[in-house]
DNA sequence: AAGTATTTCGACCCTAAAGTCAATTAAAGA
DNA sequence: TCTTTAATTGACTTTAGGGTCGAAATACTT
């Protein structure tokens, strides 16, 4: 049974969960681009060199996929939000490395913030829906910590926050991997414009 | 043939061409709220009191409706353009001004800045960027205007209005008619938001 | 090499929803 | 009231694309 294998990284379910995430990864990058109802399986199972079929012995089902894609988004801004949260910074520092850390996870990790929520259903939705809140709250604490503190001026914190992350998922929209301007410097910039606008 | 009637606000093509609009805004509704895909033609029929064969007879596909979305929304948008334009205000005026009449577009008259232009194909798509792309232009030379007069301070305008269009742009998910805020209000809000971001 | 488990595929099924049409009802004009 | 044209409909066709299945291929174990 467990033989030496099943320690090292190539074992069959440590495979199986490589492919599924490539199955994840390639679908969002599809999703991202053209929108998830302009992708079909058969072009995701494409890309990937393999058959529709193969597909649905990695997944349950497509909207299974968007599922995880966002999963994978929100695990990955959780873990920002995490490493942002211990250090002792004023709320403006922790809110331009967090905006920062967001922005490096799309242009630089392909990933991507997708707002195609209402194709989820039942579960799914209201399970993306309360992470997505998580979130929302986290980065609201920030900023409402950054106004106490002094260092980002008053104002409502919501629609502050709706503002700048707005510009975040539009980045989603227009950013090409291969455009003329670096993820590195649209990060930078993207920064350094929400820090301008609350900064007080 | 040319009766008395033919003046009056209640001919034939008049009518017509008023509950051509209706389904058109009644559908740029729904497609804001619950996205393109996630709308079907009878769901626009039902909301306006009308079997789905009924809309063939004011429009020729679905995709024909979302193309007239877009159009309605750049017309309104190309109108605001214009009205800032010939004023005499420095860049950053122009531009708050217009930042504030594309926010009341939403919030007030209820059109939708879709981003779902890959539902488009073909003659439609082109249409719709050039359309877009006029409108990014205009923005980027107020801006750019701006940086000149010294009203907005220094940097790639393109990014700069990326910023600021993003944030308008997500107001589309998640701005609802009847919640807590006012239009009004967030619309006040918003330009002052970008107008803090960016002037000098 | 044989046997077993995993992975992949071609071909098929099924359904939601777009789109059509002949027939009916409502409205306008005489 | 009769005629003509506009507006609307129920019932139908079509199709794209998600999802299934049993068989084939491939990879692993002994």
């Amino acid at each position: 049974m467990t033989t030496i294998n099943s320690e090292q990284p190539f074992n069959r379910e440590v495979q199986y969960a490589a492919k599924r995430r490539a199955v994840i990864r390639s679908a969002a990058g599809a999703f991202r681009r053209r929108g998830y109802h302009n992708t079909s399986m058969v072009q995701i199972a494409k890309s990937l060199g393999l058959s529709k079929a193969a597909l649905y012995y990695y997944v349950k089902s497509k909207e299974e996929i968007l599922f995880e894609c966002h999963v994978m988004m929100y695990d990955a801004m959780d873990t920002a939000v995490l490493s942002v949260r211990c250090k002792g910074d004023n709320g403006l520092e922790k809110l331009k490395r967090l905006y920062g850390a967001f922005a490096a996870l799309m242009t630089r990790d392909g990933l991507a913030l997708l707002a195609d929520i209402d194709s989820l259903k039942g579960d799914f939705q209201l399970a993306v829906l309360a992470r997505r809140g998580k979130i929302e709250r986290a980065v609201n604490r920030i900023v409402e910590r950054g106004m106490k503190d002094g260092s980002i001026k008053k104002a409502d914190p919501r629609i502050t926050v709706f503002f700048f992350m707005g510009a975040l998922n539009w980045l989603n929209v227009w950013y090409e991997p291969d455009g003329r301007m670096s993820g590195e410097k649209i990060t930078e910039m993207f920064v350094e414009q929400m820090s301008e606008g609350i900064a007080s």
